[in-house]
DNA sequence: CGCCCGAAATGAAACGTGTCAACCCACATC
DNA sequence: GATGTGGGTTGACACGTTTCATTTCGGGCG
């Protein structure tokens, strides 16, 4: 209850506040005897510092937040734990806020944010075209790092994965193992991801018949499976013989709705998904699909970050981009056993 | 970066800050005009609160934390929705942290939590019996709420699921299914989750034969897999015809490597996971499972938080109890048709 | 003995708010 | 004209730190 400041700890060590603020600072000049002291006081009344007169007095706080688009998505609690690994190590304490893609619920949180006026952001901006809230940021002299957004401003740094590449890569798997009729599965086509991912494919299948679409209106284990019902009610002759999805949840769908109507997998059909999440290798059918590094797309946005914050003079933006990795299992592979 | 103070607002709309302030906090006495003014002169210097004055001088926050236990488990993400929901009703802030098992990583995140004067605190602490940092909150005056943990102490409100009773309702709809030989795979046993789940099914099964034991070291696919190599691998006289799994995610490795060794599920092994998460209704074979009320979940604990830091006086600690729900697939049930 | 030096400790100022008693002033009342 | 009245506004203080110029003090040196 009774909230004990630093001056009751300086009046029980019988020393001026100032010294109490040098020992907790650890400074150099306070005579070993007195730290000493100081430091049972503070035991003794169980003295916790107040941050909020600590960051008033500094100006700034020693915390960056990170504003993640859909934390119910594994794939963003991967890069949450590479911000955190990056951050830690750097000296700063990350806090997570979960806009879950409604953008009222980001603008409070930035809101809170520049009034914290915390050290820096990460962010997943829900609308990755309207973001004049970030510019706001910026200018009050917060910086920002997009995530897994490819950044049409230089006011920022950002990462990002080639998804144009991890569709080609797709596209060349599939291709391989000797399929012609080949299907994309995902929408919409509004987020970059969507469209990058598919143009992919289509480059890889050159000039042969292009990919027939099978739109769908997000990118849940709902919506796939409403996919594949639609793909598996195609006559045997007209069905593609391989479906690339946008996305593991996408993927995983269209999977249980071949099992369950007969198609089998990948005899009859061959599926590709995409981010690689823990439950791809855990499905019953073993998914193949295209890695993104998730941890280390975290890792290094929170590099950037406190590159900005130490050295804010002659920081230079920049545009990070990592390449995916194919990562194949029984889903498109016949021959290949579980490997994990 | 020119940080712009009230005092600046109020120079401009020459007034003095005491009337900025009461323009910001909605007082009364302040005539229309002057308001305007006032709105004007912040909106041209683009003046935006520091939260850390604000806080210092109120001496608490608007801000509650969630202290997860592991995020990259949907379970909690989907208890931090509905905490979320219940926090922003109330008007407060919710910021999120991750443990991710790691007891010192908990102690960090409290520190700094105490030390921010946070108005309360949501956790699924790591160890359970040893809680000490969460007492030391609670003496200064943060309240603390457990989730998803029956609590020993009465210093604290905390909400839980009977899991004693998920363990019966699983045990008693294997055995309306027909089965006799059950085993319970699962660990450890020192999360008083599994032991409760293992004690209920053994209550089920009454005076028949208990279940036979198959331990894990954690709660993941991986230590799913293992479990279900060691029942596939069981001759078919002695192997169990029906598992319930702690987990779901120990139930999708399960089924898994059934499916992997030709172990028809549910015709040869019936099988029943815990949890409910989304992805045990889209595994290739939909899975039963035992239902947590995972937004309500966090919905109460956050009320009880709001409804302490709102009323310290008389307010009475209490600890909610929930009851869990059996949803049955097919995983456990040859007859039923895929339900969602 | 006087002087100076450096190490150690001090105390006041400042950070940006919210609060609240005091004040101002126009107007109504007697 | 004196006295209220009450809506509007003011200004000083307090919150808990950090910082830094200043003070104190013991002792070495000439």
């Amino acid at each position: 209850m009774a909230t004990v400041s630093i001056k009751e700890v300086a009046h029980r060590a019988r020393v001026s506040v100032g010294t109490v603020s040098n020992v907790l600072n650890g400074r150099a000049t306070v005579a070993a005897a007195t730290r000493r002291r100081v430091l049972d006081a503070i035991a003794e009344l169980g003295y916790v510092r107040n941050d909020s007169a600590r960051q008033l007095r500094a100006g700034r706080s020693r915390t960056v937040a990170m504003v993640a688009l859909d934390l119910a998505n594994p794939f963003f609690t991967d890069v949450m734990r590479g911000a955190e690994i990056a951050a830690e190590h750097g000296g700063v304490n990350v806090m997570v806020f979960n806009s879950g893609e409604d953008p009222r619920r980001e603008r409070r949180h930035l809101d809170l944010l520049s009034q914290q006026r915390v050290l820096g952001v990460l962010i997943t901006p829900v609308d990755e075209t309207h973001d004049a809230h970030l510019d706001g940021l910026v200018e009050r002299g917060i910086p920002v790092v997009l995530v897994d957004r490819g950044s049409s401003s230089f006011h920022r740094c950002s990462v990002a994965v080639d998804d144009v590449l991890g569709g080609r890569l797709a596209g060349d798997h599939l291709r391989g193992q000797g399929h012609h009729r080949i299907a994309f599965a995902g929408g919409p086509f509004s987020l970059r991801q969507v469209a990058d991912r598919h143009a992919g494919l289509t480059a890889a299948l050159g000039d042969g018949p292009p990919p027939r679409l099978v739109t769908t209106s997000n990118l849940s284990v709902a919506a796939g499976r409403n996919a594949g019902r639609e793909i598996a009610d195609l006559p045997a002759d007209a069905r593609p013989t391989a479906v690339f999805c946008a996305n593991d949840l996408i993927a995983l769908g269209v999977l249980q709705e071949m099992t369950t109507r007969g198609v089998r997998v990948p005899h009859d059909v061959a599926i590709v998904g995409y981010d690689d999440i823990e439950f791809a290798a855990a499905a019953a059918v073993p998914l193949s699909s295209v890695r993104q590094p998730r941890e280390q797309l975290g890792r290094a946005a929170a590099q950037l970050l406190l590159e900005e914050v130490n050295e804010p003079d002659t920081h230079q933006h920049r545009h990070v981009v990592f390449r995916p990795e194919l990562v194949v299992r029984r889903s498109s592979s016949p021959s290949t056993r579980t490997t994990t």
